[in-house]
Order: structure tokens, then sequence, then C-alpha cells
DNA sequence: CTTGAATGGTTAGTCTTACTAACGTTGGCT
DNA sequence: AGCCAACGTTAGTAAGACTAACCATTCAAG
């Protein structure tokens, strides 16, 4: 048969041998290919040593300036746990500065390089290549009503 | 600020907070209305001491008749590894049976029961709720273009 | 036949990601 | 002065996805 175990196929539907209920799931469908996608997202951005924090983090920083840690871990909606190490890659990579804020001991300021500039505009023109991949098949219509339905759903979803 | 740090509220746009490059990102945006999705179906099913591999490893059994774990890990698409558990949790829930195949002393023949089968029935009702709960803001002609869409990138992801 | 390769079930372990808890320092409030 | 909250940091948990190796058995080829 067919009991190969290469990194899991995210197909939904393998026809015959996919039980007929499972093909009957929106969010079996919804998260296989949403793994698919970060599939794809993540390893073109492993390819240029990043990962999605990276861009979330220097997107948050170019578009609302400098921010102490917590402010950026609550934009870029990264646990500030783990935003810790992200900056720690980021700041070797001499994308972003940690200062200390004079007016508060307790906080850093995150701000953001001219190298960081860059990275992000790599980063993004990355994403926008992965994006435009992803939606290969789609008309421009179908991808805004694909957008919309999902945004609605999400809406929907956070209460 | 908003510093909070719940679970995680999945919530693709915050508005105000949300950096514009992040709204533009439909792998974004499917990647956490996936989040959501799967968090909603995993504490429905968790509320019965069930999970997703239980449902997927039963309706295999039902549509494709007993067969040797091997045949069910590929077509309920669970690593042979994992599925190990997932069998010893529904054995002793008492909805499958696991004997030696006496043609094939390396095999087991993986049977639903009879409780098996009310078991498949529980779960797939759980999940037709839960399906039908995230589509609820969707209009039926909005659902079948919602799953004809991602259907389609799907399988053009599957190359 | 016999021997080597492949299959089946199992165990163990890795890696990643999401998430929680606690701690020392600092600051705001009264 | 005293208390509580916020800040950055460290550590650790829990679950999922995936790999590797093992033994027993079966299969295929010479």
């Amino acid at each position: 048969m067919l009991a190969r175990m290469e990194p899991a196929e995210l197909r939904f539907d393998h026809g015959d041998e996919t039980p007929e209920r499972l093909k009957a799931q929106l969010s079996r469908l919804l998260g296989m290919t949403a793994g698919q996608t970060q599939r794809v997202a993540a390893d073109a951005l492993r390819a240029v040593g990043a990962h999605k924090d990276h861009f979330v983090v220097l997107a948050a920083l170019a578009e609302f300036g400098p921010a102490s840690q917590a402010a950026v871990a609550g934009r870029a909606r990264v646990y500030k746990s783990d935003l810790v190490a992200v900056l720690n890659e980021l700041e070797s990579g001499g994308w972003i500065a940690r200062t200390p804020d004079p007016t508060d001991k307790r906080r850093n300021i995150i701000t953001l390089t001219a190298a960081g500039e860059d990275r992000l505009a790599e980063l993004d023109r990355i994403l926008t290549t992965v994006n435009a991949h992803i939606t290969a098949p789609l008309t421009p219509e179908e991808r805004s009503q694909l957008f919309a339905l999902l945004t609605r759903i999400n809406t929907h979803l956070s209460q």
C-alpha cells in the first residue's frame, strides 16, 4: 500500500483512500491548507535565516516607531517571554538596537536600525512572493473573496 | 497599554494596533483562522475525552473496514508511531479491538466495535456542530465557495 | 533453501511552537 | 513609607509533528 512516511503531505483529498467523513470537515481543510502555507512561508524565511516573528517584530517597529518590549509584544502578538530570544537574534544581526530607557529604568527601548529597515524590506518581499505563489490558481477577485470570507470567520470567532 | 497575555486571541485585525504589513498576509490570516477553528474543535472533543486522531481513525475504520495498523495509518494520515497511543486509548475505551492477524504474524487487525460506531457517531455529531458554528456568519453558497477556494489552493500546494 | 531486504508494530527521542509561572528590579500611588 | 503593578528575563510545561532505531516476521532472489 502506501505506508511511506515522508514529512506528511498535507493534501486534503487522497481520493479513494480518504474517508468521506474527513472530506466534509471544513476545519480539517482549513487546518491542512494553513499548514501548507505556513510550511512554504517558514521554508522561504528559513532560507535567509529568519522566521515569522522576525518579520512581525520588524513590521511593528517600522510602523509604530521605537517602543518598549512590552509594547512590541502587544503589537506583534508575541509573548513577552518569547520576544526576548527574537530580539536577541535581531540585535545580533544588527537589525534592531536595545537601549535602556532613561526615563524608566525597567524598560528597554527597541529601535529599528537602517539595516533593520532593509531586512524588513527583504522579508516583506519574500512573503509577498510566497503569498503570490499560494494564491497562484486564484483570480484577483477570488483572492479578495477568500480574504473576505476568512476575515468574517475570524472576526466571528473572536466573539 | 494592552500587555495582557491570556491564551492569545487569534484575532487577525486589532485595528490601530496591528501593523498594516501583517494585515496584508493571507498566510497569516489563514493560519490564525485555522488556529481558531482547531481550538474550537479540540475543545469540543476534549470535553468528551477525545481528540482529532480519534475521529480520524474511527472514520477510517468505519469506511474501509478492519485493517492493519499500517493501513489505518496511511488512510488516517497519522504517523504509525503516534497511532500506537491512539489505538491504546481507543482500545481501552472499548471502541476498537486489536487482534493478531493469523495469516501474518507481524500484523494486528484493528476492528471497530459496536461501541466504536456509536463513539464515531458522537464525535461526528460534535464536529458537525463545530463546523456549523465556525461558518455561522456565511450563507450556504459562501460556505461552498470557501470550501472550493481552499480546495484549489490545497491541491495546488500539493503539486 | 538460504540469505538479504523490506514490512509491521513499538519505543524513544527530537524540534518546534504556544503558553504559564516566577523572580528581581523599578516605578506609580496613596 | 508601603504596596501593588509593570518590565524584562529565565525556566519550564504541554502538545504536535516528525525521525530513528529495534525486533519479529515475511518476502524475494539467487
